[in-house]
DNA sequence: ACAGTTCCATCCAAAATTCCGATATGATTC
DNA sequence: GAATCATATCGGAATTTTGGATGGAACTGT
């Protein structure tokens, strides 16, 4: 048998309801052509994609990388479906973009091959850096734009900024942590856990912000410049974190699962967006740019809701 | 009606084959289940996707457009049903990897995003550069690996290199020119015709080589740094040029066509592999890097013949 | 302990899609 | 103008997909 995309339209649609019966009636499709296709695609993989439970199915560690898989599959798809419509523009010009750690790890890639690909003349120039480094570096015309934690933003006079998603922060602890049970957590609730803390993208920063408004300090265990690291050490149980959805996966590297659960105290969300200097016009490559993601952006969170 | 991947696998046949009947034997289906495909895709995307002769079918602009679109799916679907097995590496640490303009600009952005998926954990450092800049780099130590054309290399001391895909330079020319109607197309037919040069990736010098074998030189008319622009001229018919197979694409932006033939006389193939320095030893990313490389190439060849 | 509910797996007949083979049509070649 | 090679079309057959009924397992609340 071989792989079909009614199997991949199911399969996402499961795992985003996380149960096979909701996701029949998002489908407006029986339970059992669910179901089947799902068991199709575990034939195909040739490993379960989810573990069944009676309230629903959650997916195993096969099961997620597959569905990012998934939803890139759809999102070709979806991209050449518009293709001929959309076609290719021959704006030309240099496009130097700067973008802080998390950003280029977790939220641009995905989005900088497409934008080259329907802007082939524009030279792309993604640049790393950090957030300060960013904020002089526009102010000096060394970028064109950037895309960063518009939260942080410091030099608000010169530059001009525009968030384009706010990720939620939640707790993320392993599977069999204690806090699970609670109804409500409070940050209070986490004053004597072992908290890992993550240093890149001034995440220090913002933690101790809202730690601060609570009044109280989380008792941190580490410190690491590396998410996958957070990941693997929340998921053995060695601590917690907060940190935002969009470095969220459910599995670490080695296969143990984290769990993440929003509190009850008010955490702000990271923003993430657009920056660029007040004093300079945008060039047109970087004004393509910048409404290419605001486009894109819209037509996922319409597509998906 | 819903895209289907059947559609695709049938629409990609058809492309690569150039008739609709000879992709029905090569998929061992009847012609008609083809002939259907293609007509379900074209009522989907809303535009004709070949043009039918007596000989066979061509592909339209939005043909190639949607073909390009049609493998990266395929790709995808490729990936996603191996994920399971060569699941990610957590290999950590820092990969500069060089590469000069056209392996950057059409070669490997793909490869480049299916390895950073792999190895979520080494940080990847694409740096464009020359030839002799990288040649430089590499002795210093300041890149770990390159990606270039390895029949420029001038440093064959210091470096080692590997090539891993020959791609055949042909002639490039408008769809109405004379030469087209030929048998046979040799270097001395094209010396009064308007060449138009590449400049990037030492394209010039490499051509002044074999024209000098052959004991002539073009008759330039025009030099550029812009591949889109080579395409452009050629399909207006303000030109002609040779380049390899790697960058050429049979349409320009403005949707003019571009025909790409091969010559009778001897042109070398252009070269693209790995180079690294000899007196170093390769770091495990770079390592990683080279595998991921060789194998991934490997296995396209395999699915394609 | 025990209904009541909710969830997934399975089975089978009905519905829809896809496929095949024959045929029609049009262009090119000799 | 007959032969050849290509794609388009059509109806019946084969295959795939679907819907609804049924059963079992787990959770919920009494």
């Amino acid at each position: 048998m071989e792989l079909s995309l009614r199997q991949i339209r199911y399969f996402t649609a499961a795992a985003r309801c996380g149960q096979i019966s909701r996701a029949a009636r998002e489908v407006n499709i029986s339970q059992s052509a669910i179901t089947a296709a799902i068991k199709q695609l575990e034939d195909i993989v040739g490993c379960a994609l989810f573990r069944r439970h009676a309230n629903g199915v959650k997916l195993t560690h096969n099961g997620t990388i597959f569905l990012q898989h998934a939803n890139r599959i759809l999102a070709t798809v979806d991209e050449a479906v518009r293709a001929p419509l959309n076609s290719q523009s021959n704006l030309a010009g240099r496009l130097r973009l700067a973008m802080t750690y998390t950003v280029a790890g977790y939220f641009l890639p995905a989005y900088l091959e497409r934008f080259s690909r329907a802007y082939p003349n524009i030279q792309l120039q993604p640049l790393e850096a950090t957030r300060s480094e960013i904020e002089v570096g526009l102010v000096a015309r060394a970028y064109d734009i950037a895309v960063l934690l518009t939260s942080n933003i410091a030099d608000q006079e010169r530059l001009a900024y525009e968030t384009l998603i706010r990720s939620q922060r939640r707790l993320w602890v392993s599977t069999s942590h204690e806090l699970l049970d609670r109804d409500e957590i409070h940050l209070s609730d986490l004053l004597r856990e072992p908290y890992i803390m993550l240093t890149v993208d001034e995440a220090a920063n913002s933690a101790q912000r809202y730690w601060n408004r609570a009044g109280s300090r989380p008792n941190t265990f580490t410190r690491t410049s590396s998410v996958e690291a957070v990941r693997s050490m929340v998921a053995s149980g060695m601590g917690i974190t907060i940190l935002s959805d969009m470095v969220y996966r459910p599995w670490s590297l080695e296969g143990l699962r984290v769990e993440a659960v929003s509190l009850a105290s008010v955490v702000p969300t990271m923003d993430v967006g657009l920056a660029w200097a007040v004093n300079a016009d945008l060039s047109d490559p970087a004004r393509a740019f910048a409404d290419f993601l605001r486009t894109t952006l819209a037509n996922e969170r319409q597509g998906n809701s």
